[in-house]
DNA sequence: CGCTGAGTTGACAAGATTCAAGGGCCGTGG
DNA sequence: CCACGGCCCTTGAATCTTGTCAACTCAGCG
């Protein structure tokens, strides 16, 4: 039934993003911190790491939300699913990145998780607020700085042209991957072109056109699902 | 100095939005309590009535965050000032809802937060995290609770067609009046055109165009700054 | 070795922006 | 009080961008 290749899976060579690259760390470590004081293996407390295979769900809209997920390795991307079938992608984790914070407002995700190639995930059940631990101010204060952190200043990526959105996605990509000590000037798109589109609000065909012309322009140099960026001074005026 | 007309000011009749309707009900009440708990005057802790003229700003770029808002009557635009000088609205800000939750992260708020018709604010000087406090707990679940709030379902507004992005604002901007118990049907665009295109990343003309076409549909009823939403049905296809 | 799906490219149509002009409202000054 | 000027909103026409449809290439896979 797998329909994944030899060629897709989690290999050894690749490695996942260190502990302290992960934004889920602080908490993480709390985790251990309160299991340690209550008694508990503190295996039971930090959670289970989960590969997902490319196409696979790490949750799906409905389910329950009983914990944050950290991207490890890989790529996670967040669905909506509208209510005439399509897809509208939020959002595509990278390495660092924690999924799920809509676990503290329902009691369910309210959007899909799916690999879009082969991934490694960090989950870590979630954190009871009514909890009286020694730990549970810095539990909350942790939350509060998690929630806060996802605010851009970067204009959204259906603002702007085409062209000014294509580069802003190439750059905000870059710039996550390189803040985490990963190559942000030379990458994979593992996303398919339909994607890029759908997260951008175009057409497949206006992103490999728009993709090919910074190609010709020299300020890219895209190759299937591989990209460099080589004028990077060019790619960031569009992405105000 | 004032460029403000004797129409504009806040007026008697026009009533602010009651406090049980507000999202920042529950941090006031802590407030309070946490006040009469340290013997200080209560008075002092859940701060100041702000008003705002056309125009004017709550807070700007860069001010010291050392508070929450509320709008209590009137509405707020929040604007991101690009590098290039233009400005681009991110929000607008109905009765009922919280501005300035970046001071949680920042020391320092990163919009501009603009009045576009008079205006009436609640201030909420912010609750210290380290205060230990009997409800230093409750203040920060209250916190988690209001930052968790800020996630739409809803496609962003700079997303499909110009008529779904027009729709999609004036049925986004119903629904919030409509929860706070305002009048969702009949209300008014305090903003201008132009404010609109900014926000929905169109142009004046294209706006003006599309409620134009809505109106002579009979799905809207636009008369200068006030509109009906006749069929609902039809707006919020678009809304998804 | 042909099948399939993703990516690219071309031609045309639909939609949005741009430029230009006119109308209405409001505040100011004669 | 009325006339004027400015600003916002609307409308029309030309232009440009993007969407749509179709065809083709290429890589992976049976």
């Amino acid at each position: 039934m797998s329909n994944v290749s030899k060629h897709e899976r989690v290999t050894k060579r690749a490695r996942p993003i260190a502990c302290r690259d992960c934004d889920l760390n602080e908490l993480c470590r709390l985790a251990v911190l309160i299991a340690h004081h209550d008694g508990r293996d503190s295996r039971t407390a930090v959670g289970t790491w989960r590969t997902i295979e490319r196409g696979a769900a790490l949750f799906r809209t409905g389910d329950a939300a009983n914990g944050l997920f950290a991207v490890r390795q890989g790529m996670i991307k967040s669905v909506h699913l509208t209510e005439d079938g399509h897809e509208r992608i939020v959002a595509f984790h990278t390495p660092g990145e924690v999924i799920g914070v809509e676990a503290f407002r329902a009691d369910a995700y309210i959007c899909d998780a799916i690999a879009v190639e082969p991934s490694l995930c960090c989950e870590l059940p979630l954190p009871e607020h009514g909890a009286q631990s020694p730990h549970a101010h810095s539990v909350l204060t942790s939350i509060v700085r998690l929630l806060s952190t996802a605010a851009p200043l970067t204009a959204p990526l259906t603002r702007g042209s085409a062209r000014e959105r294509v580069t802003r996605f190439l750059f905000d990509l870059s710039t996550r991957l390189q803040k985490r000590g990963m190559n942000g000037r030379h990458f994979k798109l593992p996303m398919s072109r339909t994607e890029i589109a759908n997260i951008l609000d175009t057409r497949v065909e206006t992103v490999s056109r728009t993709l090919q012309q910074l190609h010709r322009e020299g300020a890219i140099c895209v190759r299937g699902s591989t990209v460099e960026l080589l004028d990077l001074t060019l790619l960031s005026e569009a992405a105000r």
